[in-house]
RNA sequence: GGGUUCGUGGUCUAGCCGGUUAUGACGCGGCCCUUACAAGGCCGAGGUCGGCGGUUCGAAACCGCCCGAACCCA
């Protein structure tokens, strides 16, 4: 029988069908099963409890991309909290977006079919994207689920689906009502690749060789009208905006050449005349000084451009191909007509030089093409008039950590541009809108209808309210993704439009404001900051109450993960290696915030805890042999536990009080570590050791209680962060009918112990190891006889058990030993504000020997200065003359006879 | 170039409002097979807390500058 068949475990609970664990975990064979069994079973289904449901507004990753260690950190983050408030009593909102809409999709589609999306028709396309995107989903589902993310799978969305497109189509007729959207023309960021507009944040940097090109301008007219100076010099990297070439700018502080502005040049080739300005944004550092100013080139260009109120000249189109006002060089890509300018102003005498030169353009983060600035219609959200709102509602949210809210704070500080929300592309959801061809007035759907294509759908008037004309031409542009993913938290309540009381609706209110949204810092300015917009405009309030936000996943090396760079490490190829629990726990160990390089040591010590865990269930299983397991059902009192059994249960206590509070603040990697540690040392290492020689006698009840109580509770203590191996451990040992992840989190049972004599008592037990290791003596060596001066309790027959001695005599007061002062411990914060500078002087009599102590009183130097006793403590060292060997501890002294 | 954050033994990390002896783990060295576990137990070595300067009786912690890294933005 192979150790993952389950189905030898339906008799009774109770009846303890236990064939003992056998002597390995074998994780390979046990995750698999229990992930799929926790699917079946749907043991993370969300039962609509509007009481106490806590609700994660997840990110839905791009479908069009494999699963990287961001997804699997992000993902055992948020699966922490789930199972964590799962077991708090929480009924748990935890579902799963796909995000298959959008640029990354349709571009995947063109790859994958090796077609080009202006080759079908919208609808078409986007079926075909559709299909594409089916099998990357399963493949992420099934990832999603072999990291037993405790997701409710029967809560999933895509967000290119016609619930999501209703629900960005609704969202963008409530911003249009509420007159929050605009349509402009206006300079845009273009890519001329995916022939769209982009938004800022969609650019990025890329450095690149190119030439700087020195080029002579005729100078038709000077600014002082005096100058007998013919030309000038400017410098471009880009002489095929030549034609595009509106003005000529000069730096106020540019002494040499300030006699030019004011005048006019001709442009070289193209003959246009252009006026020579003044601006502060000239950069003196490159080139000449003097820089031409064209529609567009940069972004600087455009600031100039509404500055000055300069002419338009579009020389460049939409797919990057020049225009008739390039004259000749019209139908030619920018690339080509760069190089014939070239050639031509080289042949012309205009071309002074031409040298090699690296600088930075902007490119399309998505397929690194330089990007143009076109004059184009677009769509636009206003943001820049309620900064300070979207601000305030970012301080309405708990930030975890809370350093994060600084840069959601500047990021809206920075903030230039309204958002641009309309894209030129195929595969998206299409805004709902269509245009008079007479007056262009916009005629939005009605609600009802949507979703709608406005390509293939009917707009909803015959004729236009405003010039009464009765054609309508569709608008043909889709939306920005984050102007969907913006309205995830929306989505997940099922906000819709109800018809019949005319307003907009929650279907589960209950989950809104979502409680988490967890998320990487990275994408703070885009899907934070346009949720907190999009869910803030339309219900008024801040979109969650908690976020979390992760750092990025390092290499080994600390260096981030890149294709490029070749270090890329791939979830897959971790996972084939370690158990997933070993992932979970190494994922456990982050700070939340900072960046988190992935070790591979990590994840050995994850292995080697699962085996400990194993191990000591094991002998706890063992020693409990003949115990039925229904004891656990009742709480026993303390009156009938021993000493040692109740400093256990007491200690355990306080761990689980601890440990919620951990979990409550998401402090994951404090709660893994003080787990560790207490599983580790205090059970196995000390108390599972008295245990063991408690019950080698026979049955002992209040030691098996312990035994069996402590084992459970930390079974589903650790369930959050292990739950494959303290499932099979449940179940095998306690329940095999429900799994351990719908139990109830431990509660403290308000267990009281002496707690110091405890704590003295493991040191007591500390102290003998060390003797019987530094003397040579195996463990189990018996020791004849032992004096404990210092306070253990009731602890002495545990002390004797485990250490195998025969006769332990405990004091009170000190041992008969000559004792004198080695050195005075001075409790700064009192002495330091109490003798500010003279503290020097005071360190100096202490090291001197130039003290006296009277009393509760210690006098320094003559008796210059006078310490009260919580000031100082005395450190004595002791010599023991007397028979055996004396061992020191920090609370006790021990003889060893 | 600007902003934000981070920088602690070989590696990763704890260290709230400043209190002098800086936490734990991994790795390393030594000893021990004690009837769950040698993937274990015990002991030990290893750090001028990125650098410089300042505030203070006292700085890993506060301030300034510099260096390095990550991210965001130009």
């Amino acid at each position: 029988m192979s150790e993952t068949d389950h189905s030898s475990n339906e008799e009774s609970p109770a009846n303890n069908d236990r064939d003992g664990l056998s002597g390995e975990y074998d994780p390979e064979a046990v995750e698999p099963t229990w992930q799929q069994r926790w699917v079946d079973e749907e043991t993370y289904a969300y039962q609509g409890d509007l009481d106490t449901q806590y609700s994660i507004d997840t990110p839905p990753p791009t479908v069009s991309g494999d699963l990287h260690m961001g997804h699997l950190y992000g993902l055992t983050l948020m699966d922490f909290v789930a199972r964590f408030k799962r077991m708090y009593g929480d009924d748990v909102y935890f579902p799963f977006g796909y995000d298959d809409n959008g640029i990354a999709s349709e571009r995947l589609t063109e790859r994958e079919l090796g077609i080009n999306h202006g080759d079908f028709t919208r609808r078409e396309f986007q079926e075909k994207c559709r299909d594409v995107c089916q099998d990357y989903e399963a493949e992420f589902t099934d990832d999603v689920q072999s990291l037993a993310i405790s997701i409710d799978w029967e809560n999933t969305y895509k967000t290119i689906s016609p619930q999501v497109q209703r629900t960005s189509q609704l969202s963008f007729l409530d911003l249009y009502d509420q007159g929050r959207e605009y349509r402009q023309r206006a300079p845009t960021i273009w890519c001329p690749d995916c022939e769209t507009a982009i938004s800022q944040v969609e650019q990025e940097d890329l450095t690149k060789q190119t030439k700087f090109n020195d080029i002579d301008f005729e100078l038709v007219e000077a600014g002082d009208g005096e100058t007998t100076q013919e030309t000038f010099t400017i410098s471009t990297t880009r002489p095929e905006l030549l034609p595009a070439c509106v003005s000529v700018f000069v730096h106020p502080d540019d002494d040499a050449n300030q006699h030019l502005v004011g005048g006019t040049a001709r442009v070289p080739l193209f003959g246009q005349e252009v006026p020579i300005l003044e601006d502060d944004r000239v950069d003196l550092e490159t080139g000449s000084g003097l820089v031409m100013c064209c529609t567009f080139g940069d972004q600087t260009d455009i600031e100039w451009y509404q500055a000055h109120d300069l002419d338009l000249r579009i020389a460049i189109d939409e797919s990057g191909t020049m225009t008739d006002l390039a004259d000749e060089y019209e139908g030619l890509s920018t690339a080509d007509a760069r190089a014939a300018i070239i050639e031509d102003l080289d042949e012309a005498g205009y071309l002074l030089e031409s040298r090699d030169h690296e600088h930075t353009v902007q490119v399309h983060e998505r397929c690194d093409e330089e990007v143009e600035y076109l004059v184009t219609e677009q769509w636009y959200v206003e943001i820049l008039d309620k900064k300070d709102e979207y601000l305030d509602a970012g301080r309405e949210i708990d930030w975890h950590p809370e350093k994060m809210f600084t840069r959601y704070k500047h990021w809206i500080e920075g903030l230039e541009w309204d958002w641009c929300i309309s894209r030129q592309r195929d595969s998206g959801i299409p805004f709902p809108v269509w245009y008079c061809q007479e007056c262009d007035e916009a005629i939005t759907a009605d609600r009802e209808a949507l979703p709608v294509d406005p390509i293939e759908d009917e707009p909803p008037v015959d004729a236009c309210p405003d010039c009464g004309h009765d054609e309508f031409a569709p608008d043909k542009d889709v939306f920005d993704t984050w102007a969907t993913s913006s309205l995830t938290p929306l989505v997940n309540a099922g906000w819709d439009w109800d018809a019949d009381v005319g307003e907009l609706r929650m279907e589960q209110p209950e989950l809104y404001p979502m409680n988490l949204r967890p998320q990487g810092h990275d994408i703070i300015s885009f899907w934070l900051f346009h949720t907190v917009v999009k869910c803030y405009e339309h219900t008024g309030e801040a979109p969650f109450e908690d976020v979390i936000i992760h750092g990025m996943v390092l290499d080994e090396n600390r260096e981030a993960m890149s294709k490029s760079k070749g270090n890329f490490i791939a979830p897959s190829e971790v996972i084939d290696e370690y158990p997933i629990d070993a992932t979970r726990y190494w994922t456990a160990s982050a700070s939340i915030g900072d960046d988190f390089p992935y070790r591979e040591n990590a994840l050995e010590a994850g292995e080697r805890l699962l085996q400990k865990l194993w191990n000591a269930s094991r002998l706890v299983d063992q020693l409990t042999e003949d115990v039925d397991r229904s004891i656990l059902d009742e709480e026993r009192p303390e009156s009938e536990l021993a000493d040692i059994d109740r400093w256990f249960l007491a200690r355990l206590d306080e761990t689980i009080e601890s440990l919620t509070e951990r979990f409550d603040n998401y402090e994951f990697a404090k709660a893994r570590d003080d787990l560790r540690t207490f599983f580790w040392s205090t059970f196995c290492d000390d108390y599972l050791e008295i245990a063991k020689q408690r019950l080698s006698g026979g049955g002992d009840e209040s030691t098996e209680y312990t035994l069996l109580r402590a084992h459970n509770t930390f079974l589903k203590l650790w369930a959050p962060l292990l739950p494959h191996v303290t499932e099979e451990l449940y179940q095998r040992l306690y329940d095999p009918e429900e799994s351990l992840h719908r139990q109830a989190w431990p509660e403290p049972a308000g267990y009281d112990a002496d707690l110091a004599a405890g704590e003295t008592a493991m040191e007591v037990i500390g102290a003998l190891r060390r003797y019987k290791t530094e003397e040579g003596l195996p463990l189990n060596e018996r020791l004849e006889a032992v004096d404990i001066y210092g306070h253990v309790g009731g602890f002495s027959d545990a002390i004797s058990d485990v250490m195998h001695v025969t006769r332990i005599e405990t004091f009170d007061d000190e041992p008969e030993v000559t004792t004198e002062i080695s050195d005075i411990d001075l409790d700064y914060s009192l002495v330091g504000p109490e003798f500010g500078s003279d503290v020097g002087a005071i360190d100096d009599a202490i090291e001197s020997g130039e003290f006296e102590v009277s009393g509760d009183t210690l006098y320094l130097a003559d008796g210059q200065f006078e310490l009260d006793d919580e000031m100082f403590e005395i450190e004595k060292s002791r010599t023991y003359s007397g028979e055996g060997q004396m061992i020191e501890t920090e609370r006790a002294v021990v003889i060893v006879r």
